[in-house]
DNA sequence: ATACCCGATGAATCACTGC
DNA sequence: AGCAGTGATTCATCGGGTA
């Protein structure tokens, strides 16, 4: 980064090494093992080194960037908060935090934590005063059906044919970025003919968006492998024609909304009484969202084939509650719901 | 907070000010004025001294910590990676980040940036070691319609009627938040009866919804007037019922029952035939309870592990017995036992 | 040609008790 | 402190093989 000269770039994305804190394997219920990062270059003796090493990465990111030049760095909560630190102490001004919720994140496998489902990026410009940052507002909107693009993006892992794989089948990168992120990232960030440096180009996910949006791109990274699997990778892009229509996949499928949220938002306090049709049976909710009857507790589903004997059934068309009298489906409460949440 | 006792607090929930770096009045499309946060408890004079703030009351809450207590701290991109950074300088063992996604958020009005549309939650154990934290596993996942509950919660901001207002319909506070969240930091969080500090009460969310959820609370506030209108808030809450704030029991917690238990009280007798639910595998009842092959014995976990070649098994749930051709689980006869155990 | 089933896998800070 | 035993624990997606 010191070769380059001052003031050079457009954009930068960074998506340095996480310094994740393992100990120990971790296996699946079904007792295959987790491929964890344990590669050498994520690990650092402390969080002084790590501070350390970012702030090193982040001046000289800093002097390469254009006085209207924009910088995004992405990181999950092991990394993200000492970045964000940093960028700050160094003079960065952060435009926005954003959030990649992933649709198809690793699960908990042991039940000791939430899904850890997102991922953080940080945008900033290089200074509080630099006003002329490129933001496309309109490109973004129109991405988001003509409703601002917010700082929530919905995205899948990178998997499938878009993941480097070699001959004997391994991922080439253990943290190879989806190329939709980029594109968001790209598209609303940088012009046509921008340069954008990525300063570990890892997989080079980043220079294959950028090759296809007709971005120019500066790729650095340490390890041969990686590089030349890059390299590769990008040789076989196609320049997108100048004004060639995008198709990202706007997921606006109807919400899925849990019972639990019935009851978290208040519209049935715990301790009320859920009925069938016929009041052959009945249940009483809980705080959490779950239905307890004398001898059994569980989801509205569950415990709707637990009282018919069932194997399945239905929650929200079987259970009702009483307004004075009157037996009214569940399934209103989330209508409602839903109707907020669009 | 330093004249609490050490170690007296299962739960700290935090929301510290922001340190918003507002310049300047903002205006809508509309040119009507944004009501933004502009109040002397929000401003500092820069980064450290707002490191020095937080450190001050992150210090005092880690004393006033059980050593299996949690701290939970919310805040925005102005002031969040800071309080991350910290937490982690300070010892606290970060569970995960949590990103709430508000359903109604202020749109961007300059269209400069993406739509602000979240806020950063931290959850933290005291210490790296300290693994006995209360994590509702089985509350949660029920809550989200038995999926594991994820780290990003769509939640809509406080409004309408639960907006505290004073006499002229001014907000009561600028930043109060919504019951549904605090309804989910608590359940997923903490047990019935636990004691929840919250160093920045404000307008008493954390009060009002710990003592409906039953759990005790204390609340710090400098500012009389939000102060007073806590109290007169958390005055009119009903709390509800014991048994409808149980939530749902993990199975950890249910009492243990040796397998050999089974054999001896005749539910199975010495000699059946256990097999997986292929029949790839089968294994026979010894009169003490433990599972004999060809060519090995042992407890019906380890033999589990074995016949299969796993490190690890749980042979409640991998073994079934035949009842006239139909293969049963024989953990059903592990809840037969428990049943009467109650 | 289509449907179904099964196995593999992804940036993961992922047990607890009793001897 | 160390070790051994019990037994709790997963979602979305892709690809290959079988019905």
């Amino acid at each position: 980064m010191n070769a380059l000269p001052a003031e050079s770039i457009d954009c930068i994305f960074a998506d340095p090494p996480y310094n994740l804190q393992l100990s120990g394997e971790l296996r699946r219920p079904n007792d295959s093992m987790v491929d964890a990062v344990d590669d050498d270059w994520d690990k650092f003796d402390s969080f002084s080194d790590y501070d350390a090493f970012s702030k090193a990465w982040l001046k000289a990111a800093q002097r390469l960037l254009k006085p209207n030049g924009t910088i995004w760095v992405i990181g999950s909560y092991h990394n993200i908060f000492r970045l964000g630190a940093q960028l700050q102490d160094l003079g960065f001004w952060m435009l926005n935090d954003v959030v990649w919720r992933k649709t198809n994140p690793m699960p908990n496998f042991r039940g000791k934590r939430f899904t850890n489902a997102h991922e953080t990026l940080i945008w900033c410009s290089k200074s509080q005063d630099a006003r002329g940052y490129t933001f496309n507002y309109d490109a973004m909107k129109v991405l988001n059906d003509d409703l601002q693009m917010r700082s929530d993006w919905l995205i899948p892992i990178c998997s499938g044919g878009e993941r480097l794989r070699g001959d004997d089948g391994a991922k080439a990168h253990p943290t190879q970025k989806p190329e939709a992120l980029l594109h968001r990232v790209l598209i609303s960030s940088t012009k046509p003919g921008d340069v954008i440096l990525d300063p570990f180009f890892g997989s080079g996910t980043t220079g294959a968006v950028a090759k296809r949006l007709g971005r120019r791109f500066i790729g650095i990274e340490r390890e041969t492998r990686y590089a030349k699997a890059a390299e590769r990778r990008i040789s076989t892009v196609q320049p997108a024609a100048h004004d060639d229509v995008e198709t990202m996949r706007s997921k606006k499928e109807e919400p899925r909304i849990p019972f639990g949220w019935v009851v978290e938002r208040g519209l049935l306090q715990p301790g009320t009484v859920l009925f069938d049709q016929s009041r052959r049976h009945s249940a009483k909710v809980r705080a959490d969202g779950s239905l307890a009857t004398r001898d059994a507790s569980g989801s509205i589903h569950k415990m709707g084939a637990h009282v018919m004997g069932a194997t399945a059934c239905n929650g929200w068309t079987f259970w009702f509650y009483d307004v004075e009298g009157q037996l009214k489906p569940i399934d209103i409460l989330r209508q409602k719901l839903r109707a907020e949440m669009i």
